[in-house]
DNA sequence: ATGGCCGAGATCCTCGGA
């Protein structure tokens, strides 16, 4: 079973490109985050082509999550936060493979800057929530996987330069607590479990020859429960499509188990 | 056409991104 997820930045002005990646990539389950657009205007149509079924929280011009899939995914539920915006940011749903239900939690966390601003406290109780949220469900359901745009940093290993961004909403100790606290609560970071010591990213600014410099940071994430650690057989970033053509700012992280 | 990227949507630039 492979899990993919990935901020595409707009899904209509990327379709080409994700449709050209999952020719490639073949996931059974891909999350998509920033669709920026409402339901009504996603491309199912393209996706159904390809044999995915859409799920969809959209929302006008900004976030908007969905998961494509070609297994049936159930009991999609998109009210799984109640966020105090209003914003889409996260849709969960069933999968079931080999009879074990997991718990598939797709989100766009906040990004929270400028942080002197209200946006960095909606993102501080977005997440405090969320972990809320997390906190109980974790009682009813041990299987869960968490994945998608965090925009959180973990550690100074996963930024160019940590230095810099101190002070950031990506990077405050304040919200790198909040990343702890979630996985303290029984999960962990796929990918640092995997590779202890690799500076690997995930996003890449669009400025400045970000991509070219590789100024990146580590900022999407797959959480797995403990519970289902043991059937994860391997996790990876492709930064292909960073390279592409009119790509997204963000690349895919994969995620493969039995 | 829009600041140096980008995208969406509205207006001839702003907001949001990270």
């Amino acid at each position: 079973m492979k899990v993919c997820s990935w901020n595409v930045n707009s899904v209509r002005a990327r379709i080409n490109n994700i449709k050209n990646y999952i020719k490639l990539s073949a996931p059974d389950v891909l999350m998509l985050q920033e669709i920026k657009t409402e339901e009504k205007n996603f491309p199912f149509n393209e996706f159904k082509e390809l044999g995915y079924n859409s799920y969809v929280f959209g929302q006008k011009s900004y976030n908007g999550v969905a998961i494509i899939a070609k297994k049936k995914i159930i009991d999609v539920d998109t009210g799984f936060l109640k966020d105090e915006k209003s914003q889409s940011r996260i849709i969960v749903g069933n999968l079931i493979n080999k009879s074990k239900k997991i718990l598939i939690i797709n989100i766009y966390a906040p990004n929270g800057n400028p942080v002197e601003t209200d946006k960095y406290t909606y993102k501080i109780n977005w997440y405090k929530n969320f972990i809320q949220k997390i906190k109980k469900q974790i009682l009813i359901n041990k299987n869960i996987i968490i994945g998608g745009d965090f925009n959180i940093i973990p550690e100074n290993i996963d930024v160019y330069n940590h230095m810099k961004y101190e002070n950031d909403a990506l990077f405050k100790i304040e919200i790198r607590k909040k990343y702890r606290e979630l996985i303290n609560l029984g999960f962990v970071d796929v990918f640092r479990y995997f590779y202890k010591d690799k500076q690997d990213y995930t996003f890449w600014d669009y400025m400045s020859g970000a991509w070219q410099k590789n100024n990146g940071m580590r900022i999407d994430h797959f959480l797995a429960s403990n519970n289902i650690l043991g059937n994860i057989k391997s996790i990876n970033i492709n930064k292909k499509p960073r390279s592409r053509e009119k790509p997204s700012d963000h690349t895919p992280i994969e995620l493969e188990f039995n």
